[in-house]
DNA sequence: GCGCGAACAATATGATCAAATTATGCGGCG
DNA sequence: CGCCGCATAATTTGATCATATTGTTCGCGC
């Protein structure tokens, strides 16, 4: 029973009792998570109190917590805004997820429960229907929820809690090269993950995963080769 | 009201304004980290307030940002304090650090500069003292600064982030487990890490920063063991 | 043991101040 | 005569505060 830092949504049965400061936050979250603010865009904390009708207390301490996780970030001396990926932080991103996600991975498969296995066929299959459908946002949001998932499982509050900040500084970018490359041939090596956990297989598991997580991390790091300034 | 008589920053040169929010941030932090906040202690704002001689908007955002990276836990609603350790979460701590110090060691080993060998004698000289001194608090910061310092060289602004919050969560525990059992016997192959950061001998600082780290983790772990609550 | 209310602490607002960015106007130079 | 640069004004935006509001805790009387 332990969201108090609130960066991870257990469950979307939420209570309305909770400090708008709180909702804000997971708002903008999701806002960075999945897109809706481009990689350099300002934000600035009167233009969201008015688009959110919001107050302004609230609004800074969600923009603190963003900072602090790395999804925003201070340009110059004070101003806000979507911080721009570059290719060395690409590199730490690939390098962090390639020990963290066969952990987390290992340790969610011996931990599995029959719920677990078909809580991710689910998502996997609304994935599938998102891709189809050329549903960029479900896809990203679908693809999140299938790997934290997975972090929920290994049962790690502090490992799923890095390894879920990391999604924050991919989130914008992983936006605009889906945007661009579209929806069909993205990884998805989800099936076999699933069904190693199934099977309690922790190294199939972790391989399967690693594999995933690479072939996206390094298709983005393609794409943003290729394009060294994204707007 | 209150105009700062000078910026009299103790080791940093001249450093402009830094705003409120800011430096209640640093503060706050530096104590958690050296353990002048003991685990479990209720954090209130209004005492930080009154204490710090600060506003209460700039310390809702420091202490919203240290819960963020984990200093601070919300208890129940509302409270916050500072969080107790549990023995599962050291646990993910020490698999963690088991990752990210050698990578960041072996990161920092081929780029160390001359200037960065002096640096990491000179702290680890200080540290030294402290610890014949019995210098408690000394000994918590030159550790901590001995370390980031190689965080520092390493070049690695997410990763290094990612690997000082983690000194966030054990510091409170550190302070506690080092007054009981003295500053003496305490794990100190630092000058062994220097040594092959010297050399160039990626392999060997990895190591030696490798054990240095286990140790100290160990050792916190068995002193958590024994008195599962730490008051 | 169980409400009830007082005291306390956190939440949230809007006002106010300060800093920075942008816009503007003036004079000199080509 | 028009263009450029610098200085200053205007506007935007961030930082901070005092205060009102809301929720929580705890002691007191029943």
């Amino acid at each position: 029973m332990q969201h108090p830092t609130g960066q991870m949504t257990p469950t979307p049965m939420a209570q309305s009792r909770l400090p708008a400061h709180e909702l804000i936050y997971r708002r903008l979250r999701d806002m960075v998570l999945y897109g809706d603010l481009a990689p350099g865009q300002a934000v600035t904390i009167q233009g969201l109190t008015s688009q959110l009708g919001a107050g302004m207390t609230p609004v800074r301490e969600a923009i603190r917590r963003l900072i602090s996780r790395g999804a925003l970030e201070t340009r110059g001396n004070r101003r806000v805004s979507v911080p721009r990926l570059k290719i060395e932080h690409i590199e730490e991103i690939i390098q962090a997820r390639k020990w963290f996600e066969p952990h987390l991975t290992r340790r969610a498969t011996v931990r599995a429960t029959a719920a677990d296995i078909t809580a991710l066929t689910g998502i996997d299959s609304a994935l599938d229907d998102a891709i189809l459908a050329g549903d960029l946002r479900g896809y990203l949001e679908l693809n999140h929820r299938f790997h934290r998932r997975i972090y929920d499982m290994a049962d790690s509050a502090i490992l799923s809690e890095m390894a879920d900040g990391l999604w924050l500084r991919f989130g914008p970018a992983m936006r605009v090269v889906c945007g661009r490359v579209g929806t069909q041939n993205l990884p998805d090596m989800h099936k076999a993950a699933v069904d190693a956990i199934g099977r309690g297989d922790a190294d199939a598991a972790a391989a399967a995963i690693s594999g995933d997580v690479l072939q996206g991390m390094q298709q983005l790091r393609a794409s943003l080769a290729d394009a060294g300034e994204v707007e």
